[in-house]
DNA sequence: TTCGTAGTAAGGCGATTGTCAAACTTAGAA
DNA sequence: TTCTAAGTTTGACAATCGCCTTACTACGAA
């Protein structure tokens, strides 16, 4: 007999409560910074569950609420499962151009990494 | 008698040494952000006293060393002085475009908060 | 209603962070 | 040589972080 899901709002800062340095901090930890990769490689909204962690289910949690209270990601639920979206406008609108330029300098770290790990005859195959 | 200021040597992580994640956390200190705005409008080389900062001189060597030890900044000596540049160049080559979209969300958040505070007839002066 | 799956909450643990005070080093000036 | 300004080092501190375990809640299916 409780509203309808209302029991189970999330709290997100509004566009505006949106602060650089909480971006650039949750953005700084590796796990996380795949999360918002995958998130917007997706190009559409992922349960937590779908992701495969090498951490248990409560730092799941922990990292996805970082992501959350910094304004990063917008959480709702959908039955028993937490959707998670890339909150793109917001962060395109406050810092232009940040949000891709992280990412695509994630790619080149990743692409370097690759590069470097190279097998002996990969240039020539 | 030692070689002249070859003990005053800093380490630099190399340009292919330098990490994302240790790029973002570096910038993600308010404090640290405010340096690399800093060197970035300068356009030239600071010493660390150059800055005036609400914290110890213990306080800012720490800051400034995570701001080199992360790539962000090139220090040497320059007699008793310890100067700063900004690493440029290796940031740009590595994550184009990163630095600048930092540096631009820092002012358009500055500028924000700015107009927040503006006083009641600022508009129409 | 029972059960399983998805996620939360509380608490703890070791490492890191930002800060300071105090004592030290280094280089240039008096 | 002495003094001073710039920066370092050490050690401490409280706060935060990333992680875990254990116990819990919420929803949907059987």
């Amino acid at each position: 007999m409780t509203a309808p899901s209302a029991a189970r709002e999330l709290a997100h800062p509004a566009r505006e409560g949106i602060r650089l340095e909480a971006v650039l901090h949750a953005l700084s930890d590796p796990l996380r910074l795949g999360l918002v990769r995958d998130l917007d490689a997706a190009q559409s909204e992922l349960s937590c569950s779908h992701f495969d962690l090498p951490v248990t289910k409560s730092t799941t949690t922990h990292h996805f609420r970082v992501l959350r209270e910094s304004g990063v990601v917008r959480q709702v639920y959908r039955g028993t499962a937490k959707m998670n979206v890339l909150r793109r406008d917001d962060l395109d609108a406050l810092f232009p151009g940040l949000l891709d330029s992280i990412l695509a300098a994630a790619r080149a770290q990743e692409d370097r990494r690759a590069a470097d790990c190279r097998p002996p005859r990969a240039r020539q195959g």
